[in-house]
DNA sequence: CGGTCTATTGACTGGCGTCAAGCACCGTGG
DNA sequence: CCACGGTGCTTGACGCCAGTCAATAGACCG
């Protein structure tokens, strides 16, 4: 997947875009760049001048503290505007990194504001990105705070498998997601003994595989039932905005 | 304070705002509501027409979970633009109450969108606002991840601290801060209990107090160094956007 | 003065981190 | 072809941090 379409079908999920807005979109200029597993795309503390999208694998937000911890705060799917926030933040408080190979699609922050004014519309569904984010981060909070381990992992479980298939990327209830258990930990903020413990309790209970990075949901309704999952948060559902 | 003051003060503190963009955020109508502690501001589940600003005092995101647990997902202050989010979102995925009493302005979603669609940059400026929300939301996560418990809660009075002096409500390095210690394991992801135990702790050190609402930093260098507090994920900075 | 809400303290339990060792898989090179 | 090292997964032992339960104290209020 080396064109944006990706990012065109995640819009269309959420409103209709009109044949010129697909055009526009269509039409910015977009650096195409693939990277091994555990690679850096953006940059901690640095002023890109570009935005970035992921087109195909999946990136992910990472925050490192003093002693070397790192925490992941985000997981982007293709068709994720991933870099958006650069437009506008300007300096990054966070890095963007590969999960496994991963390729993404970078485009002059020139382009998305070319793009912004040409289209109101257009605006307002990239403002949309960035509030989806937001809403997916609360539950992220939301999870470490107040959910038990195991259905902090089912939320997780779920929410991929629904974005995922969302742009199309998950056969049946199975998706690849190429992580390590410590990726994983540094997720969920555990440590990486106890991730590899709660996995294999969850596989237990007959809920959930997740063998050579393939995952494959056993039972929906009771993985989403254990995680109190609920879609609406993901906004998967056609609206005018 | 029962006009939008605030809000114009919390966006010149990132962008010269011309006289015009000034006029045209004056000129929103405003539907000022206080409200006593522990209220409900906007419902979880509803779908607003309006999105509304804090004028006075403090609000907080809010979810739930079945067994009643809470998490606090995000508190504001006096100029934040609490729910702009609506305005794209249309459903809203958690609630926001208020923390000791309160008043917002609700200005409904026509008008946000006749500002926008008369000013660029304005549109771009709100947009700024929901995107600083989700960098504070990625601060959140890590706290609630990787960083102690005493970090944690240190991080959360310097990051109060800061934005509460950016919109002139501290005085010295004192702020009110009207919640109970429940309200601080809900936003912590403790329980009370530990809640008490930790603030102790962190008397003891002499880093700060904490008296019948009143929150006073004994030390904010050493504080901030305990938190391992960046404020740049803030963007209290002057950048054209 | 009793009633309610919040803060505080103690005792006990359990979840999760740490340390350490062993195992499985894979690509490399002798 | 097999030895080897690297990486990631798995398991056990042990200790501490934080939750739960319960009781007390203090503050505010009708």
């Amino acid at each position: 997947m080396t064109d944006i379409t990706p990012l065109v079908r995640t819009l269309q999920r959420r409103d209709v875009l009109s044949p010129a807005d697909i055009t526009l979109i269509q039409a910015m200029p977009l650096r195409v760049v693939s990277f091994s597993a555990d690679q850096e795309i953006v940059s901690e503390g640095s002023r890109p001048a570009e935005s970035c999208a992921v087109l195909y694998g999946f990136a992910a937000r990472s925050q490192y503290l003093r002693e070397g911890q790192r925490q992941i705060t985000a997981v982007h799917v293709p068709g994720d505007f991933v870099d958006l926030h650069s437009y506008l933040l300007k300096k990054m408080d966070h890095s963007v990194v590969s999960l496994g190979s991963c390729t993404v699609g970078y485009v002059p922050h020139a382009d998305v504001r070319a793009v912004t004014q040409a289209s109101q519309h257009l605006a307002r569904m990239f403002w949309l990105l960035t509030v989806i984010d937001g809403a997916i981060q609360r539950a992220w909070i939301t999870c470490l705070g107040r959910r038990s381990v195991d259905q902090h992992l089912a939320h997780l479980v779920c929410e991929l498998y629904v974005r995922l298939a969302a742009v199309g990327v998950a056969s049946g209830l199975t998706f690849d997601f190429p992580i390590t258990q410590q990726e994983l930990g540094d997720m969920l903020g555990l440590s990486t003994v106890h991730v590899n413990r709660r996995l294999q309790k969850l596989r237990g209970l007959g809920l959930l595989q997740w063998q050579n990075s393939k995952v494959t949901i056993v039972n929906f309704e009771r993985l989403a039932d254990l995680a109190e999952f609920d879609e609406t948060y993901l906004s998967l559902h056609m609206e005018p905005r």
